[in-house]
DNA sequence: CGTTTTAGCTAAAACGTTTTAGTAAAAAAC
DNA sequence: GTTTTTTACTAAAACGTTTTAGCTAAAACG
């Protein structure tokens, strides 16, 4: 292991001040232009690399921000490239972890986080419950919760404008000529869940239509779709739509009108909300209302920069994003 | 922004030293255990969060290691969750970024990481020209290469046993009586494909058997599949099975078939690789030679410890992890 | 020519830890 | 009752930066 090459290596070696090296590499103004090209070269000469711990230390700042997600595999796990991608034009480094669906091992990378000394943390929280979290984080640093699961006022929050989704689903099954429209779902633990069942009830009844729920109590999401498909289906009524609550859930509606030698969009339009890799595969090819992940990433930094200039009073922030319905193939026209 | 609370505080709040607290933390055998506990609790009492930016420079260690994919989507996307978990295990943080397949991108997060001062590096390299990602790392923190890119023995690598994969792959669809099999890939561009490429054809002439390998030129896997099954299905020749050098090719295979009204595995079984997410869906079911996450994820951690504590003259490491054969809906008996 | 300004540096403190060497008091050994 | 050992600490240096204040020499000014 060769000594490390350090500001002090290059002082000595151009017989200069730690300092002058110092400036001369963060280009002030009060470093001769030529001081400053002899500088830089040595430095690469060397293959000089800053070392961040020191300067985050001194200047008490941090190059990384934090990101929690419940699970890496779902719809705010596909979120990583796109906040990846912005946080690496912000100069910001992401520290992942995934909580596994866990409180306790949510609260552990909180913590081992905040040791790390991140700029702030992004979180999907596990439950809606986040005082444990709250407390954990203190004041130190801001701390965005990304997702349906929060709603309270006084947090920093960015999720999907699930109220506008529902309605652009809704809009669309109702240019298609559907009335008979079900909503089928898995257990409903979080807002976006519950927001899209009320817009969807309010506006199958502001058409004078009755509104038909069918919830799950399983956490398998394939497996509620079919299951609840099922009841659907035995249900009396006939249904020409489905409105699922997730992508995943869309799927087991699918396979379960499918299996019943029923077609996807001939006998029963299916959507989804999510906007998933899983959506467009050429088997599925659903229409679904996707998540705008790209906006939503810009937002959590945007945010997050914001609150970490802004110190610990102040005023929360909140951010919907617009979703976007993707058209495929498993929808179509009502048959008259 | 009220001042941080350091080691410094809890020596004046108990009129001690800040090396006794600072041992007395990291429970060091010359203190008193009587201190220790009161330490720990004045600790707690203040919020006390160490900073690891100070360990870290002073102990010239890190916790935390980079990993780069090509793309967080894919099969090495899918590590994460496992990776993310071991590193947790070992006390290790998780800095990820995606070069988006940009051998530019690429080198910047290299460079990003160091200056982090990771513990080391684990990159699913855009290519496996990699001099230029080796350079940039010098020898400062070991890197270890994942996936089929690298097959250099100077290098740290972790891959897929490809080798192995194939032949249980070939000797399943040889077990269900298969001797008309095709394979078919997207473009070759890393030595994993080229591996299961050799090792079909060897096992096909093995059993005296003509092989098809059909390839295409795309990098749109599901799109490669679809063409390269048009192109099998109108050779002239009658394929009983398929195998695909991904999921994804495989799934693109399963479409054109059902679109030509022939069923899967009725009239063609399909076989792939990667035992991604997607290929669990219902529609798709598809049998894959999976990728032993967690096994990867453990090795790559165990890796990169020995390295790092071996220096930079190491002997290179390489670990093929033996894959697993998923069994589902997608292959069946040749039928008589 | 004496004074002020400016340009271009340097010295030293600070950030929050860990660790090495040392020390005082208490306990044990002889 | 002196010496040795052990216990339980402390002081200070070190890690690699940044930054504040200060300094010198040259330039500009009158």
């Amino acid at each position: 292991m060769q000594k490390n090459v350090t500001i002090k290596t290059i002082a000595e070696a151009l017989g200069m001040s730690m300092s002058g090296v110092s400036k001369a590499l963060n280009d002030y103004p009060d470093i001769n232009e030529e001081t400053k090209k002899t500088v830089i070269e040595k430095a690469i000469e060397l293959g000089y690399t800053p070392n961040l711990n020191a300067r985050n230390l001194v200047k008490n700042t941090s190059n990384s921000i934090g990101l929690i997600v419940k699970d890496t595999d779902t719809s705010y796990g596909e979120l990583i490239k796109d906040l990846s991608r912005v946080a690496e034009n912000n100069g910001l480094n992401l520290l992942i972890a995934d909580s596994d669906r866990n409180r306790e091992t949510e609260i552990k990378h909180v913590r081992s986080m905040l040791e790390s000394r991140v700029k702030g943390i992004i979180i999907v929280p596990v439950s809606g419950e986040v005082s444990e979290i709250k407390k954990a984080v203190g004041f130190r640093v801001p701390i965005i919760f990304l997702g349906g699961w929060v709603t309270s006022p006084k947090e920093n929050v960015v999720a999907q404008d699930n109220g506008c989704g529902t309605n652009m689903a809704m809009d669309y099954l109702f240019g298609l000529g559907h009335r008979d429209i079900a909503y089928i779902s898995d257990k409903v633990r979080s807002n976006s869940n519950q927001v899209k069942i009320d817009v969807y009830m309010k506006r199958m009844r502001e058409a004078g239509l009755e509104p038909a729920v069918f919830i799950d109590e399983g956490s398998g999401m394939v497996e509620s779709g079919s299951r609840q498909t099922e009841r659907m289906l035995d249900s009396g009524r006939r249904f020409t739509a489905i409105l699922a609550s997730k992508d995943l859930v869309a799927i087991g509606a699918m396979e379960e009108i499918r299996s019943r030698d029923l077609s996807v969009p001939e006998d029963i339009s299916v959507m989804g909300f999510g906007g998933t890799a899983m959506s467009s595969l050429p088997m599925i090819d659903l229409t679904t209302i996707a998540q705008p992940k790209k906006d939503i990433a810009e937002n959590l930094i945007r945010i997050l920069n914001a609150q970490s200039e802004a110190g610990h009073d102040a005023i929360p922030r909140h951010y919907f994003a617009k979703p976007e319905l993707i058209e495929r193939k498993s929808c179509r026209h009502v048959s008259a």
